[in-house]
DNA sequence: GTTGACCCTCACGTAACGAGAGGCCGCAGG
DNA sequence: CCTGCGGCCTCTCGTTACGTGAGGGTCAAC
């Protein structure tokens, strides 16, 4: 039973190599083979190739997708309802794009001809926008917010990458610490919360030790960071606070 | 005046990098340079960088994306239409994915399985919806029309890869009988001919010979059809029009 | 019992950049 | 005047996600 490399190309309109690359690379491997060593594909695993190509679609990585589809605690409800959400966002991205094309075609027509910045607009959009929202509501009005929203406004597709990756560092650093059972309050904790600091700092606005431990609250009332922490880790998110409020402390 | 690597990278938020890359290809040559050999880009260039950028948002290859820009007789009236459709297209696309999205979770919720079939059939559509429209308007109703549509509508990525491959491959042998000077009504013009037909036979609907030559007419008087071949060789699209004249002859 | 369609594993090629290395250019400040 | 520093230059090598054969087994069918 199952369904060879051929028939699970025809069905989703890939290649052959493309399969072999998956299996190479760990993304997608075939429930069985057979005694001959033909690849042999199961219901469950078209599954899984079919979440592959969605978010494969939707611009993301092999290696992303790796990691989204491995989470653990992802249900497929969940997965299903992430993919709505992505494709909602994705629409309404070209569908900004569609007016600024409408907009272009009218200026045009009048004559009018458009600056560097307002040509380039439609594409400048970006991740920010994702959590702008939210954080206006936030802290909107407020000094940090201002020079986020400053900074934040020239940073470049290149940029933003930069800051996600070092996010991951950071976070890294903070899991790997934990992980391993180092106090709160030690010195590798503390260290760790001083480079997430010089991270917002850099990249967003002046964070003060005042204000980190603010955050450090919020990560652990606020549900929404807390799942992020706690799905790496159980307690993590209530020891990333105690780490930063102990770091507050010894530069106090 | 004009603008440094620099700044056009910010503005459009790529790299310095991707400039470079494309000013290597050709794909988007500054229109300047200092005398130290720093590049200068003018506003015609900016506006031609927010086309590359636009068809790349879409899916397109940087090969294509110069064909698309460096057709002759394309004005930016033509580009702005064809990029509004572009995007309503693929909008329509990701809304379809959506409802398949929906549609799953809906499954999910009741404990019916898909077929593989279905479970792929969001990734199924492609290419034939490009000149689909058009091809309505010319020749709807028709029986030929309705083979078409419905034999297109079951290929896969792939199959459409290997049918414009193959394309490829038939006006290559008639450029190439062309180019050495083979006579239209030749063996080796008319093999090509016959080689035509078979193609559209295989992949499109039963080409008769009568209908093969009604093509051969459309070649020559349709102006999208004639640059196309004039393009490659001067001359090309008669002396293909006759080589199916020829074919058709020898097989009455 | 031999085709023809399919499968396997290397292994190298390609597109579209990313990431430096090593070295000019140009101007604000001492 | 020169010196630092950010920006620009040209290589060159690395990476991702496969494409494209080469060389060779497998298996159902005629």
């Amino acid at each position: 039973m199952g369904y060879s490399v051929g028939q699970v190309a025809r069905f989703a309109g890939i290649t052959v190599r493309t399969l072999h690359h998956y299996d190479e690379i760990g993304l997608l491997r075939p429930s069985e083979r057979t005694a001959a060593g033909y690849r042999r594909y199961s219901e469950p695993d078209l599954d899984r190739l079919q979440q592959v190509l969605f978010y494969r679609e939707l611009g993301f990585s092999l290696e992303e997708i790796a990691v989204i589809l491995d989470e653990p605690g992802s249900d497929p409800v969940t997965h299903l309802r992430r993919q709505h959400e992505l494709l909602r966002r994705r629409i309404g991205r070209l569908e900004a794009m569609a007016a600024a094309v409408q907009h272009a075609m009218e200026a045009r027509k009048m004559g009018i001809s458009l600056t560097p910045e307002e040509r380039f607009e439609m594409f400048g959009d970006f991740d920010p926008a994702q959590f702008a929202e939210e954080a206006e509501e936030r802290w909107g009005g407020t000094d940090a917010f201002e020079q986020t929203r400053r900074r934040t406004a020239r940073y470049t597709r290149d940029d933003w990458r930069a800051i996600t990756a070092e996010a991951g560092e950071v976070l890294q650093a903070f899991a790997a610490a934990f992980a391993e059972g180092a106090p709160a309050d030690g010195e590798r904790a503390m260290d760790a919360a001083e480079r997430h600091r010089a991270h917002i700092t850099r990249w967003f606005y002046d964070c003060t030790y005042e204000i980190h431990k603010g955050l450090g609250e919020t990560y652990v009332a606020d549900q929404r960071f807390a799942v992020n922490y706690e799905r790496v880790a159980e307690g993590l998110s209530r020891w990333i606070r105690d780490a930063i409020h102990a770091n507050a402390a010894r530069h106090a």
